[in-house]
Formats: structure tokens, C-alpha cells, sequence
DNA sequence: CCCCACGATGTTATCGTCAACATGGCGGCG
DNA sequence: CGCCGCCATGTTGACGATAACATCGTGGGG
């Protein structure tokens, strides 16, 4: 900044002041400036600049470990709109153990974000960063917990959309394949289906445990009771996965078996048979975070956060409950 | 800083050798710091570090703008191994035109980053980065060029793998779908198929062009000569998306067509019928990427870099040639 | 018994930028 | 014609850490 300032005769105060478009530079000066600039092909230091404003225009962003479609296309959404506003993501992976969440925010803290944004699986995590109180947090995907401070797709209207679709086609004998258990999104999928099946009076198959993979939907696939119609999968590669068992095991979907996924990622259309599914829009998701996270790293108060409302997709994996 | 002192009773420099590790520290002494510092609930700020340092142990990857599941997995994967060295990644996406890769690279090394991984999916953007000297530069995902400075599956052995899979089967009149035009990747899957046709002597049918989707998978589909009995998709998602376009049209994978992937999505065993595909070793990538840029960070010269090593998975989208 | 060397710690300068205050020239108004 | 005020710019002092050098005490060797 020193050379630029002499290169183009003024003060490093003025190429300061250049570089943050301050008012009352003679246009002449500017240009001067920036003249130089390029010609010196200089960059400004930003842990220079972060250091004296105590601003870093970075966002920290705690992702869970396992590269699942939300997450992933959470983080893709909020870098874009990130951008938009001249910020940038820092990325760094958690799981939810106290530990882990700790070196997390201790790094990402310890680099002067602006604000935080967490990924937030699970209920755990709430209390390890409920301490921070150094920048805005933000909770993405917690379902609809911690409402005031977080983004999240309405999960009990998605399961309900799912499942009233399927008790709408004459569906009586219900089974569901939860994600990883524990977390909030499978939790909150899962007690609604409970919920959903005792405010209609039908009968309980046992639960069966996933872990989001296609390879555990094959395996719970497997495990699916023969008298059940309707199987909602939290997830669709599980849903793909059970699909998969129920064809090896003779069954037919959706003549025999209908199956429900959730996500909507892009081959759902395209399996086969074409995967009904809840759509989650997770591009609205990272565009709602970042607009809060600007709003409150500018100190403005953010208004009530609807969440995202999801919608059903249609495809050929349902069909009218057997005789 | 200076509060952890005043309370243990050092100097700041004390506090900062603590911190750093150095020896020469009385036990008591360290301990004393270390109390202080849980106390105060200090956290160090990185900014002064990088800007004292000149170091920031955050290394700047610039992604494709599309979360396809390659460039994701490798994101992962090098968030994992750097997190082991202590290196966190500062993301940023761009596309392949000079200036938004211009705006990443200055977002980037004006940040101090101490590292660039381009995921470099288009020749053009290796004129773009080649200026830069400020920092080690590595290029991942680029395929086979650039070699010295590179990290990559090898693309060429991949595409043989899979058409002499299919040749072996008795096929002898193959189509391809592309990925986007341009892209490193889909170029070298392609050029590898058209070299292996006119080494065999076998027929041209038209290439199809698609973009990585399985939306354009099943558009291109849609376009497969009905003479070819062996169809080589560029990624999974298009295959699948394919697929679907093939049994609409009556035809059936593999009796009448069978189709080899790219990638070896999650899901590709559990499609029906479950995807023949090439599979590709992300998280190797990733632990490669991470060690050459340790190496070159710390000024060691790496060795020469092998490119990964794919390989074939045989499921049921791929038979006999019919007779 | 003195001095030196070394181990443990303190002091000062520096990194590159921004914020706050200081200066200097010029035009307008009384 | 002189003074005041404002516009454009310059000067100085943080920001929070590290690096280089300075100091102090202590034990061992001559």
C-alpha cells in the first residue's frame, strides 16, 4: 500500500480510502490511485484489514461430516448468495460430540468470522453453541426448533404431505425407515409419522433404523413387513435402496408396495419406478440464512423466519392401496 | 492476550511461546498460562498470527459452480485430510470465464490463503491461475494434463475400463453422452471412447451431448440409435436418467442396451437394474491433494504424482450383446 | 571466588490496514 | 479585504499477534 501510495504521489491514507470508496476524493486523484494499482498489481491484505476493523467479510459454516445432499446443497445455495453480499464461507466439518463442536467453533471464532452458521443435526449441538455470544449464530436444518434463530424446512408438513398422499390413494398399513437416529430432521420425520398414525388409528409396524445411505435403505428394505402397503423413507437414495430390496424380495412398486421418498434430488424422476418425494427447496434455505446473517452482522433485527415450505412430487413409486 | 499475562503474571511473549508450542517454558510456568487462558476463555486471534506470520493456515479451493457429486466428494474428502495438518478450506465457486475466476483468485490470495486447489474443469482456467506465483497451486479433477502440479483419476483408463468391459461382452456398436462441453473431464472420457472405436475399427454412431444430469441423461436417451447395443455414459446421473429414457422406449437394459456409468454414486447399486460404472476414488484425491500442498507449503519438492487409479464395478446394467 | 554460558523470561519493533484527528488551501460572505 | 468553514488530503496511533534482541539469575568450570 506504502509503493501504491508513492507510485501515485499521495498519501497510503488516500489509496485507503480509494480501496473502501470513500466520499471526497477528487475523481483525478481516484483515478490516480488506481492507476497505480494495477500497475503495482497490488492486493490489499485482508488479515491487515481484518486485524484493524475487526471485520473478516468471512462466514463460518459447521457442516456435518458425511457429504449428504441437504448439507451439501445448503452450503452450495449459501455460498452463491453469499457472494451476492461480499462474503465467502469457511467451511470446516463437525460432528456433534462437545468436542469436535468445540475445535470447530474454536477455530472458525478464533479466525474472526462475522458471523456462524450451523448446520445443526443435532439437538446437542444447540447447547454447545448457545454460548457463543462473539458474533450471530444462525442454526440451518433443525428442524423447526430454535425458531427465532434458524432456517429449516417445515419437516411435519413435508411428512404430512408424504403421508397423506398415501392414506389419500386408500393406504391402511404404514412402515417407515428413519435417517440417522437422533438427529433432529429424522426425528422430527419420524414423531410425525407416529403422530400421523395414531390420529388416524392405525396400526404401528416397528420402526426401522437408517442412516440416510442407500445401502441402509436396501438393508431396512429387506426388513419390511409383508402385510405393509406404504412405506415412507426419510431420504431418497433410502428410498432407492428399499425399492431395490422390495423388487429383490417379489414385491412390486407400486402394485404391491407404495414408497414415499424425501429430498427430491435430481434422479428421483428418473429411477425406476420414478420416485414420489418430498421436494425440500434448499436453494430458498441458503438465501433465507445469508439475508438473516446480513441482516444481523448489520446489527438490524430480523423479522420472524417462516420456514420453507416443502411440496409433494408426484411420480410413479405411489399408487392406489391393493384390494 | 495481554489479560492472559496479567493474570499468570508473564509477559504477552510468554503467553505466545505458550501458545506456539516453544520449548523452553518452565512446566509451572506453561501450566500457570494454560490456567489463565481456560479462564479468560482467551482464543487467539488469527488474523494478527496471519498478519504477523504472514501465514494463515487456511488454503483457498475454488470449486465449479454446480455441486456435482465429484468436485463434492473431493471438497469432503480435502476438508478431512487438511483438517489433519491443521488447514482449514476457504471456498469459493467460479466459473471457467477469466473474470469470475480473476475475482475467485483475488477473493483468495488476497485472504492470505497459504495454498490454491483449483478444481480446474476447463483448459482455460490454467492460463488464468499459471500467473500466480505468490502461492503453491494445485490443480485437482483436471484429468491427465498439468501433471506436475496435479491431482486427478486417470480419465483415459477409466473410459478403457469400461468400454473394453463392454467389447468383451461381444458389443460392438457403441454411443456416448458427453459431459458439459469443454470441461477437461468429459473431453477426455470422450476423446478416450472415439480413439478406442477407431482402434477397433467399429462404427460412429452420433456423440450426444449432455451436461453431467440426469435430466439431459434421459433427453439424450431419448436420442440412442436403435442399432447400438452398448451405451457409455460420461456420469451416473445421466446414465440413470438414460436408462429411464431406454425402457420408455421399449427398450431393455441390459438384454437390449447395456450402459456403463461414471463415478459410482452411492446409488448406482440400487437402481434398477443396478449401474455397471466406473468407479472413481475421491477420498484418495483428496488425501493426495492435502499431502502434495503440505509438502509444498512447507518448500518440499513432491515427488512425481501417479494419477489415481479407477476401477470397473459390474452390476446388471451391462450383458451380452444381444445376437 | 569470579566469570561465563545458558536457560527462562521480558522488551521493543514490526506486519498492513483503518480510524481519528490534524493540516492546508480555497472560495464565499460580511 | 479578511476571516471562517469546508473539502481534500496528510499524520499518528491503534488492532493483536510474532520475531529479534535484551536481560536476569543461576550453576559450573577454571
Amino acid at each position: 500500500m506504502h509503493d501504491v501510495a508513492a507510485r501515485a504521489g499521495v498519501s497510503h491514507q488516500t489509496v485507503s480510502r480509494v480501496l473502501n470508496d470513500f466520499p471526497g476524493i477528487r475523481p483525478e486523484t481516484r483515478e490516480r490511485v488506481q492507476q497505480a494499482i494495477r500497475e503495482l498489481g497490488y492486493r490489499r491484505n485482508m488479515a491487515a484489514r481484518a486485524l484493524a476493523t475487526g471485520r473478516s467479510e468471512v462466514i463460518g459454516v459447521i457442516m456435518p461430516e458425511v457429504p449428504h445432499f441437504g448439507p451439501t446443497s445448503t452450503l452450495y445455495a449459501i455460498e452463491h448468495a453469499a457472494k451476492q453480499v461480499g462474503f465467502k464461507p469457511l467451511i470446516t466439518t463437525a460432528s456433534w460430540d462437545p468436542e469436535s463442536m468445540g475445535q470447530a467453533l474454536d477455530f472458525l471464532l478464533g479466525r474472526a468470522v462475522d458471523a456462524l452458521v450451523v448446520m445443526a443435526q443435532h439437538p446437542d449441538v444447540l447447547a454447545a453453541v448457545d454460548a457463543i455470544t462473539d458474533v450471530p449464530v444462525l442454526f440451518v436444518l433443525t428442524g423447526n426448533s430454535h425458531a427465532e434463530r434458524s432456517v429449516a424446512v417445515d419437516q411435519e408438513r413435508g411428512t404430512r404431505l408424504a403421508l397423506e398422499h398415501l392414506y389419500g390413494l386408500g393406504h391402511r398399513r404404514f412402515q417407515h425407515i428413519t435417517g440417522i437416529a437422533g438427529l433432529t430432521e429424522a426425528q422430527l420425520r419420524r414423531d410425525t409419522f407416529v403422530a400421523f398414525l395414531d390420529e388416524h388409528g392405525l396400526e404401528r409396524y416397528p420402526i426401522l433404523e437408517g442412516d440416510w445411505s442407500a445401502d441402509a435403505g436396501y438393508r431396512a428394505g429387506l426388513e419390511v413387513d409383508d402385510d405393509v402397503t406404504a412405506l415412507f423413507v426419510a431420504n431418497d437414495p433410502m428410498a432407492i435402496g428399499a425399492i431395490h430390496a422390495l423388487e429383490e424380495r417379489g414385491k412390486r412398486v407400486p402394485e404391491d408396495v407404495s414408497v414415499v421418498g424425501f429430498d427430491d434430488v435430481p434422479e428421483a424422476g428418473y429411477t425406476h419406478p420414478g420416485l414420489t418425494t418430498v421436494h425440500q427447496d434448499f436453494t430458498e434455505v441458503g438465501l433465507r440464512a445469508v439475508s438473516l446473517i446480513f441482516a444481523a452482522i448489520n446489527g438490524k433485527e430480523p423479522g420472524v423466519v417462516e420456514p420453507v415450505e416443502p411440496w409433494l412430487v408426484e411420480r410413479a413409486s405411489t399408487g392406489p392401496a391393493p384390494s
